[in-house]
RNA sequence: GCCCAGAUAGCUCAGUUGGUAGAGCAGCGGACUGAAAAUCCGCGUGUCGCUGGUUCGAUUCCGGCUCUGGGCA
């Protein structure tokens, strides 16, 4: 128990049932759902990004999704200003936030209150240190990191050249090494006195529920909604069409390869970001695992177990 | 029925001039603090189809068998 204001966060890798489990509990709360999802906030990413209708909200109000435009780039930083925002309106009404969603990085965001405190992204640098790689090589990237900031270097390998760029735009824009903010920051405790859930199920199941949405997703027209995305004048490259479904239907649609291609492609990578996301969690303190399995995928018993969870914690 | 080619990791295949084998993909593990559905790092034992023979030693050479392609009748 402690003195910090209630949030409740439902996360877990995708398509293990966060959204249908998190309106009911939300309902038999009286909740409102702050969504945590780097796609769902993109207008006009519905199928791929498996955002919910209006029908399946069933009237619990949804904040941070449809909040930006296509050709623009979201990032952890105005996922934060945002949620902190609507995480202010909510308890001017007087009810508790209920964050859904499974982008780990931003809840962590959240939760700990990481400061941004540089003037980033600077694109135009960051697009210099890109031409950079490419022409010289990522290991010479890696040794300007080096010298101005050798704990970094350490730690990022050089082939990972997008947090490479990153840590030299940090110290760029504030004169400071990213190894000290990341030190400073990752020792903070929770704003929150959170209760911080996990929706997990068996890895076959799992890998079988992922196979089934992806094949429902094209069933409802994903071909058709990256098309009229491109029609649109979205860029392939933009930040909001390397989600999973849009990165992998455009070779599809520009010919360089068959549905069939493009269909496995997107099952594969869903099925390794689950992977990822399920690394992630193992790694955040203070989690509170929800097993389908040990609730015979039985979202009434799971609200009931998230609601004594909560009540432990004084916060609901 | 005959001829040819193949049979090696979950899949596609490489290789061993005879000393029991390795790539890609899959899979698994990990990192991550303003791109995170992004980006990156690490992990390779499998009756080398079955069965005889030659040999100190066979997955490798030889014979037979089985299966799978392709061709000829």
């Amino acid at each position: 128990m402690n003195n910090k204001p209630p949030l409740i966060i439902l996360s877990g890798p995708t398509a293990t049932g966060k959204t249908d489990l998190s309106v009911l509990f939300a309902k038999q709360h009286d909740l409102e759902i702050i969504s945590a999802d780097s796609a769902q906030v993109y207008k006009g990413m519905d199928i791929g990004s498996a955002k919910i209708t209006e029908e399946e909200k069933q009237g619990v109000p949804h904040h941070l999704i449809d909040v930006c435009e296509i050709d623009e780039d979201y990032s952890a930083f105005l996922f934060k200003e945002m949620a902190d925002n609507a995480i202010a309106d909510i308890y001017k009404r007087g009810k508790v936030p209920l964050v859904v969603g499974g982008t780990g990085f931003y809840i962590q965001a959240l939760l700990k209150d990481v400061e941004f405190d540089d003037e980033g992204p600077d694109d135009e640098y960051r697009a210099e240190l890109q031409k950079l790689a490419d022409e010289k090589g990522a290991s010479h990237l890696h040794d300007l990191l080096k010298e101005i900031d050798p704990e970094s270097a350490e730690k990022i390998p050089a082939g990972n050249v997008k947090r490479v760029i990153r840590a030299l735009e940090y110290h760029h824009l504030t004169c400071k090494k990213i190894s000290e903010h990341n030190s400073e920051e990752s020792v903070k405790e929770p704003n929150f006195n959170a209760a911080y859930f996990v929706l997990i199920d068996d890895r076959d199941v799992m890998y079988e529920r992922i196979e089934k949405r992806v094949d429902k997703m094209i069933e409802a027209g994903l071909e058709k909604e990256v098309r009229t995305l491109l029609e649109k004048g979205a860029d392939p490259t933009s930040v909001a069409m390397q989600a999973i479904g849009y990165k992998e239907m455009i070779p599809y649609i520009k010919g360089d390869y068959s549905l069939d291609e493009a269909i496995y492609q997107i099952k594969l990578r869903t099925r390794h970001f689950a992977k990822r996301q399920i690394t992630w969690y193992k790694r955040e303190p203070d989690v509170i695992y929800i097993n389908r399995k040990d609730f015979d995928q039985d979202s009434k018993k799971m609200s009931e177990f998230m609601y004594e969870e909560c009540m432990k914690r004084g916060i609901l």
